[in-house]
RNA sequence: GCGUCUGUAGCUCAGGGGAUAGAGCAGUGGCCUCCGACGCCAUGUGCGCAGGUUCGAUUCCUGUCAGGCGUACCA
């Protein structure tokens, strides 16, 4: 349950009440008020709740906010409510404050609902479809991936903590461009093992395929014997797969026709790629509901049907043997190209099939796609064609996440496609703790660019907030522990009434309002609300545990009412901290 | 040029139409005979600049400057 917003529902019909009896009293003129706030004043002295209706309506009344204020502070009867006082303060504002018995119910209901504390039902059950990472299966992820893996996962924890039917999504660029290249760059390192310098260098390098690789590839950069056109890949991982192939088959491909060497390697390569993804993502804890192909869109024939689809709309027209989109119909500043003068379908045909299945095929009420920066301008233009084939684009949500910039040694340390330099998602991982990774890219919003220094990630010291949060977790229960050792019991219930510590009622107030930050981390999809909210979680349980004793507490009720305090404390740690999928230990 | 995102403390970043703008790191000084010091407490001339809207702007609007990213018949 959500004791905060039950407190500010009521404190306004409370205060719409008051507003009544002081215009019957003939103290206010019978006019119709603003939109009046209510709202957490942020410092505490301020009281719980606080609200700016004198202020806002003192135009309409033509009096002086203080003055509404002591009228309707005197005419509020808090009486039943959860409220115990209220006063004027400010310019006008009127401050609330909760009654103890506030206090006490949301401990009580921590215990109470346990692991589904904080679960809300903001999203009424509405189906989401979360699409993120979905990385080019030709290569190894890299940090950028990272990031979204991290943030997509625990948006959809976060979805479904809010009550939505949240899924996951993989979108496997399986077929394209993108392929082409991949097999034509397959087929140039094959070749080029096949030659007589390859020969010799595998001969030099025995088994070894790592040596291989990184002797091939240093001899490429030379450009004398192995020179690499422009548009292939040139990471290691190519070498290797068409030296794995070679192992296993020799000269078989040497002669056979470019295209279907290419083939032959594509259909043996892709597969451990796809493989590959599945497994390091599944290493970072990221398990997806679906993954989708997007040669499937084609075998189909769905691509070919969008364009015919596109067509119908009479939105297209045909300019040098390409056929062009219209998005300046929509808003768009430029229209773009759908099919090739060559007949080849661009990027955008498939994306836009995919998405017109995600939502009317498959008919999700919401699509969330986890994206980098550099496909902002896409977006516009993908929402343009939805909306041609009638679907409604703002079904159609984007988390664009900036840049990571990769620090090491205090400078910024350039993104590669060579895989010999950049940093994969597999070589962080083995870097750095997973519950600091999934932790640390959570930590600052999608739409932020921050900085990843790798010398402090590498750390894996306290720097790292993660252990900051899990430490309270683990002093928790060590402390549990060690008063369970003493032959104390944890009592079934206690007199949270006894609770009236600074410490005690701000850490109670925050507990309070997990439910609350769900839904805004939810609304404004932005997981690192949670992460934040986890780091003051732990911050107010650690100033607690400085100025009060539980074991040594005044009176045995109020070291019972502090115990399952901090059972409360650490059932809210263990909840958020599963929203994130990261490890709740019992000792560090 | 156009589009878009971002400019908050020495650094990395929260916040957000209101009452004294926050946290971590770095620095300095305190706190363990006492539930784990992986902790707590104290200490700060900061909202890029200029206008506008408002009772009130760091927050909204406009302009401007600086940076990231786009602006392909690449994805």
């Amino acid at each position: 349950m959500d004791f905060i917003q039950k407190a500010s529902l009521q404190l306004r019909t409370l205060i719409i009440e008051a507003l009544g009896a002081v215009t019957a009293d003939g103290g206010v003129p019978a006019v119709p008020v603003p939109d009046f706030a209510v709202e957490i004043p942020a410092d505490k002295s301020h009281g719980d709740f606080a609200t700016n209706v004198a202020m806002v309506s003192a135009r309409a009344f033509r009096m002086p906010p203080r003055k509404i204020a002591d009228l309707i502070c005197g005419r509020i009867d808090l009486g039943d409510s959860l409220f115990e006082r209220c006063e004027v303060a400010g310019a006008g504002f009127i401050n609330f404050f909760l009654s103890r018995k506030w206090f006490s119910d949301v401990v009580r209901n921590v215990l109470d609902e346990k692991d589904g504390y904080g679960k809300t039902d903001y999203g009424k059950g509405k189906r989401i479809l979360v699409e993120f990472v979905s990385a080019n299966p030709t290569g190894p992820m890299h940090i950028g991936n990272a990031r979204g893996g991290a943030i997509g996962d625990c948006l959809a924890s976060v979805l479904q903590w809010a009550g939505y039917h949240a899924e996951r999504e993989f979108y496997v660029n399986d077929a394209g461009n993108q392929i082409e290249k991949f097999g034509k760059s397959l087929s140039l390192r094959y070749m080029q093992l096949c030659s007589e310098k390859g020969q010799q260098t595998i001969y030099n390098c025995m088994s070894d395929t790592e040596k291989l690789c990184s002797e091939i590839y240093s001899q490429s950069g030379e450009g004398e014997a192995f020179e690499m056109p422009e548009d292939v890949y040139l990471g290691t991982d190519i070498i290797e797969h068409s030296a794995n192939y070679y192992k296993k088959h020799l000269f078989e491909l040497e002669n056979v026709s470019e295209e279907e060497r290419r083939k032959a390697l594509v259909s043996y390569a892709l597969p451990l790629n796809i493989e590959g993804l599945e497994r390091d993502l599944k290493k970072y804890r990221i398990v997806y509901d679906n993954w989708f192909r997007e040669s499937r869109l084609h075998e189909s024939g769905e691509t070919m049907r969008i364009v015919d689809k596109l067509r119908e709309t009479g939105h297209t027209y045909e300019q040098d043997g390409a056929v062009w989109f219209r998005a300046t119909d929509f808003g768009v500043d430029k229209d773009f190209v759908l099919v090739r003068a060559n007949g080849i379908p661009t990027y955008v045909v498939p994306d836009i099939a995919y998405h017109y299945d995600k939502l009317v095929t498959r008919k999700f009420d919401k699509a969330v796609n986890v994206l980098g920066a550099d496909h902002h301008g896409y977006v516009p233009r993908l929402k343009s064609a939805l909306t041609a084939l009638g679907v409604d684009a703002d079904k159609l949500d984007v988390v664009l996440m900036q840049m990571v910039r990769l620090v090491r040694n205090g400078e910024v340390v350039k993104l590669s496609k060579r895989s010999g330099k950049a940093i994969t998602l597999v070589t962080l991982l083995d870097e750095i703790p997973i519950d600091a990774a999934r932790f640390y890219f959570n930590l600052r919003e999608a739409n932020s660019q921050f900085e990843f220094d790798l010398d402090l990630a590498v750390e894996k010291s306290s720097q790292n907030p993660v252990y900051y949060v899990q430490y309270a977790h683990a002093r928790i229960c060590s402390l549990i522990a060690n008063i369970e050792s003493e032959g104390i019991k944890i009592p079934e219930s206690a007199d949270f009434d006894l609770l009236g510590t600074p410490q005690e009622t701000e850490l109670i107030r925050h507990i309070a309002s997990l439910p609350k930050e769900i839904n805004l981390s939810a609304k404004t999809y932005d997981p690192a609300k949670i992460t934040k909210y986890a780091i003051d979680l732990a911050t107010l349980f650690h100033r607690f545990y400085d100025s009060c004793s539980v074991k040594n507490a005044e009176t045995p009720e109020i070291r019972n009412a502090r115990l399952l305090l901090c059972v409360a404390v650490r059932q809210t740690l263990r909840n958020v901290l599963s929203i994130l999928n990261i490890d709740r230990p019992e000792k560090m």
